[in-house]
DNA sequence: TGAAATGTTGGGGCG
DNA sequence: ACGCCCCAACATTTC
């Protein structure tokens, strides 16, 4: 008889390579048992996630097969499938690599009791994050709620070296049976949209890992001064890989540290501070995990935010007649993803133009971004909307124009998304009618919208609002 | 990881 | 030569 085997729980953390929890299974040399289950807690994401999610699954699946191995799909309640698994195949143990979000912590929480319960071993692991949020701490013990001190803090600490991929897995005697990812129907509600989004995904481990050598091999040397430059391919790319773990963030965190130190590109560090933005958002959402749902400073609470309205689904919809804000919903919905710049640009918008809850907006996100991540898009949004620690001031509005002749010179970014405003638009804005729903009823000759509000007149009932909040 | 309003300074045209 | 005005350029303040 061979030894129990053991479970590996993935979920984002889907590759091979830089991976505590797996070097750990494998220092055990028991049989692995690789494992993906789609549970309500998946199931809920958005439209754009889940459909990317599938595609991320599938390419692990595959990386696991050269190497002999296997990855099995299960749909239900995690806690259920972990016991129906382990009744099948006898083993002993779960492993998996922690995540930080509220939702998954709880669903984590619950699984280790439960398997506790019922004697067996539950081990979790590092391995999503450069540190453990609970091990950066200030000087007085407490955590950070200010970006620049946490970054002096994490600066100097050492990051954990990134493990290389093993060359083999061990196997059970017997698989356990798998679900076929195509019945998951994973992009069932991107509609006609995936066909559009699909060539603008590069995915999985090996995709991500040559992404990071191309970067740094070239663009980071111009990153500081250049990314923020919206029609240039200036940045790295990696947070649709981030996000499933197609990437270990120490990885990314080494090879940006040598280029820093080989080339002394000033590019570099600015490359790490953004590696460490997403850090930063893990730490406060371990630590406040309220950000997720409600304002981060509850005086903002009672702000006279707007919900949901047709204004907002002007937004969505890339038709506010703002051109660069237009251009970014448009890219967004195309490609899965929006220039950092963009970002910051529609979401000002949204809550200050359009004083609407950041909510509104960090769901729209949520529904369309395949690199969402429950950390970054909201500390990013309650960032903009003024709610959140560390964040632009309220009365700090973007001007959409302004910011559009500063980073977008010559209107390159506007045009590659706007079909109306070229006369030979490009397939990618093409493509943003082709993606929209039937029911938005869009045409690409009809003449491009007149600006939904005045800029001037929208950040003076803006800053009124915010006026009237502090009487 | 703002924008706009307001304040200051200094060069140059001009009587 | 001088004071005055204009205004661009920059700095500071305010939201």
């Amino acid at each position: 008889m061979t030894d129990a085997p053991l479970i590996l729980w993935f979920r984002r953390d889907l590759r091979l390579d830089d991976h505590p929890m797996l070097q750990a299974a494998l220092a055990t040399g028991r049989p692995l048992i690789p494992l993906f289950i789609l549970d309500p807690e998946t199931e809920a994401q958005g439209a754009a996630p889940k459909w990317r999610l599938g595609l991320s699954v599938a390419a692990f699946a595959a990386a696991l097969e050269t190497l002999g191995s296997r990855l099995v799909l299960r749909r239900g309640a995690a806690l259920d499938v972990l016991a129906a698994l382990v009744a099948e195949t006898g083993a002993t143990a779960v492993h998996w690599s922690r995540l930080y979000d509220p939702v998954a912590v709880a669903r984590d929480t619950r699984v280790k009791a439960g398997l506790k319960a019922a004697g067996l071993e539950a081990v979790s692991h590092a391995g999503h994050l450069l540190h453990e949020p609970w091990t950066v701490t200030t000087g007085q013990g407490g955590f950070y709620r200010v970006f620049t001190p946490f970054w002096r803090a994490v600066r100097g600490v050492p990051v954990a070296p990134a493990l290389a991929a093993p060359s083999r897995i061990p196997v059970p005697d017997l698989w356990p049976a798998s679900e076929r990812l195509g019945d998951w129907r994973l992009g069932a509600a991107m509609n006609r949209g995936a066909a559009v989004v699909l060539p603008y995904q590069e995915v999985g481990e090996a995709a991500a890992l040559d992404k990071l050598a191309r970067f740094l091999a070239g663009p980071v040397a111009g990153y500081a001064t250049r990314r923020d430059f919206a029609a240039e391919a200036a940045t790295s790319g990696l947070s649709e890989n981030l996000t499933y773990g197609e990437i270990g963030a120490r990885r990314v965190w080494h090879g940006g540290w040598r280029a820093m130190e080989e080339a002394g590109a000033a590019g570099a560090e600015t490359f790490l501070k953004e590696l460490v933005w997403r850090e930063f958002a893990y730490h406060l959402i371990h630590h406040t995990p309220h950000i997720t749902t409600a304002s981060w400073r509850p005086e903002w609470d009672d702000f006279a935010w707007r919900g949901d309205s047709r204004d907002a689904e002007i937004w969505r919809r890339g038709m506010t007649g703002e051109p660069f804000v237009d251009a970014a919903m448009r890219e967004m919905f195309v490609t899965g993803r929006m220039h950092n710049r963009a970002r910051m640009i529609v979401g000002s918008y949204l809550t200050k133009h359009l004083l609407t809850h950041w909510k509104v907006g960090a769901d729209w996100f949520a529904e369309c971004l395949t690199d969402w991540d429950p950390a970054s898009n909201a500390m990013g949004w309650q960032w903009v909307a003024g709610s959140g620690p560390d964040s632009a001031p309220f009365f700090r509005v973007f001007n959409p124009a302004t910011q559009a002749e500063k980073f977008d010179p010559g209107a390159v970014y506007r045009r590659r998304f706007i079909a109306e405003l070229s006369p030979d638009p490009g397939p990618a804005a093409l493509g943003f009618f082709a993606a929209a729903p039937r029911s938005w009823n869009l045409d690409p000759k009809r003449p491009y919208p007149a600006p939904m509000i005045d800029l001037a007149e929208g950040r003076r009932r803006a800053l009124a609002a915010y006026a009237q909040r502090n009487a």
